[in-house]
DNA sequence: AACAGGGGTCGGCATTGTCGAACGACGCTC
DNA sequence: GAGCGTCGTTCGACAATGCCGACCCCTGTT
């Protein structure tokens, strides 16, 4: 059998996570021989599991089809984790008022998992109708947030650099040398920038917030209309990158003067 | 040894469990023997589950103090949670409506370890700084939205009933009869109020969100300084009391009617 | 009425996680 | 600055633990 490199990583509780991961994917209702079958287990070891984590909350079930779901233990756990979270917590200041200057929706993520995780979002001021960002999981090729996390971030292992990059508008960067080429002129500018490259009409600049060591944490973004964002050469108009820039220096500086 | 009355709960994921909520509950980082000393085992025990932890993003390390907080990756499922969640999903469209009408902040709550879980939040309609609260957990009998919780939902067991009740300031019901007689004006009633017994200067005003069968599987509340939300005799306006009354009732009959 | 498909249960086996002691690093005190 | 205490981490042995797969029951369908 095979024999893990380091040791102890508790099998059932990746078993649980991965549970858990595939219950947040398919947003929904997932049943027993389903997961079994997605995760390759015996049908009655995921029951146990699945018994666990729900009487710890985790999960629940639905008492009429069967099938189960994430649970609200989970929900209080993440609104924790933002309580806990530095990142989040010295954004909170700047990032209202890059809102209220800019006029327009401003939002922080940090890296997860070769995606972008949202830890903060202010709406756009204005009185539109707008739902709120925190936990949702972004594709980092096709965000503003995402390019400069990945410019100002660790290299991409062998594993990341091979997948295809997956693209949503015409304008995508799919392909992986441009994107290659995009993450350096991000370094040498200081800013990235996003033309519908994910949703059509609109647009974002985000700039990199770095820790002690120079490394990115985190990244803040404006996101708006391509219009109102954009010069008439669809480029991000300075001032809002300024703006950016300017929030992201003064969040790293607070981060670096929290610790040090 | 003693032998659990249901078969197969598995250790080592309760165990995990009770570890993010230690990590939940004292807000912050948590070293190891901290944690291995709150829940009795042994220190190598608690490392192998917190590397697990770890691996799976649920738990991060500070890579200088070594003290362990909650992870990333809880707050992606928090929130697909939220996306999940039927009672959320159906209350959306009347809790906004509800929040324009009386002008007052809007709470969805639901039942979670004999507290209240909020899973929706509507702002006062005001330029006012409110702070979102999907995610808290509330003491139930201190606050409206628990008590219709409490009121319509299943009966407190021996546990529950035996521990005392927390003020939290010079009017909150500490007192367990006293408590059991307004859960009966509520039942009777149909709604529960709460007046400075939480948050001193703030009223609510709550009714039950009941699926088929009639027992509440959520609440919902309007809540705001008392002297707009009462009148001089201190206690709730009835157009608030109708109002939220109403809300709860389209939400019920959603509710069923998606299910039925 | 028979069948298919779902969730749930059970007991035996060996894999798996647990324990406790020992290690190395850090920081504090004297 | 040497010693001590504390903390996170590693390791190996043991056996308790959780895993597997066959079986059961129920519901809905053909």
């Amino acid at each position: 059998m095979y024999r893990a490199a380091v040791p102890g990583p508790v099998q059932s509780i990746e078993r649980a996570a991965a549970i858990l991961r595939l219950l947040a994917a398919r947003s929904g209702r997932l049943g027993l021989v389903e997961i079994s079958a997605s995760l390759d287990l015996a049908k009655g070891t995921v029951h146990g599991i699945l018994r666990t984590l729900q009487s710890v909350g985790f999960v629940e079930q639905d008492p009429t089809s069967g099938k189960y779901q994430l649970g609200a233990a989970l929900l209080h756990l993440g609104s924790s984790y933002l309580d806990v979270n530095e990142l989040r917590a010295r954004a909170l200041n700047w990032s209202d008022a890059l809102a209220a200057r800019t006029g327009e929706a401003v939002r922080v993520g940090t890296s997860m998992d070769s995606r972008v995780l949202i830890v903060h979002h202010v709406f756009r001021p204005d009185e539109s109708l707008q739902t709120l960002e925190v936990g949702n999981l972004l594709p980092a090729h096709a965000c503003a947030l995402g390019k400069v996390l990945l410019a100002y971030g660790p290299a991409p292992t062998r594993a990341q650099a091979s997948q295809p990059l997956e693209g949503f508008t015409r304008v995508t960067v799919v392909d992986r040398r441009a994107l290659t080429q995009e993450l350096g002129r991000v370094r040498e500018q200081g800013w990235s920038q996003e033309v519908e490259e994910w949703q059509p009409g609109e647009a974002a600049v985000a700039a990199p917030i770095r820790a002690y060591g120079g490394l990115a944490v985190g990244a803040i973004e404006v996101r708006g209309a391509v219009e109102r964002l954009c010069d008439y050469h669809r480029q991000p108009k300075t001032e809002h990158v300024t703006r950016v820039r300017e929030a992201a220096r003064a969040i790293s500086r607070e981060l670096g003067a929290a610790r040090w």
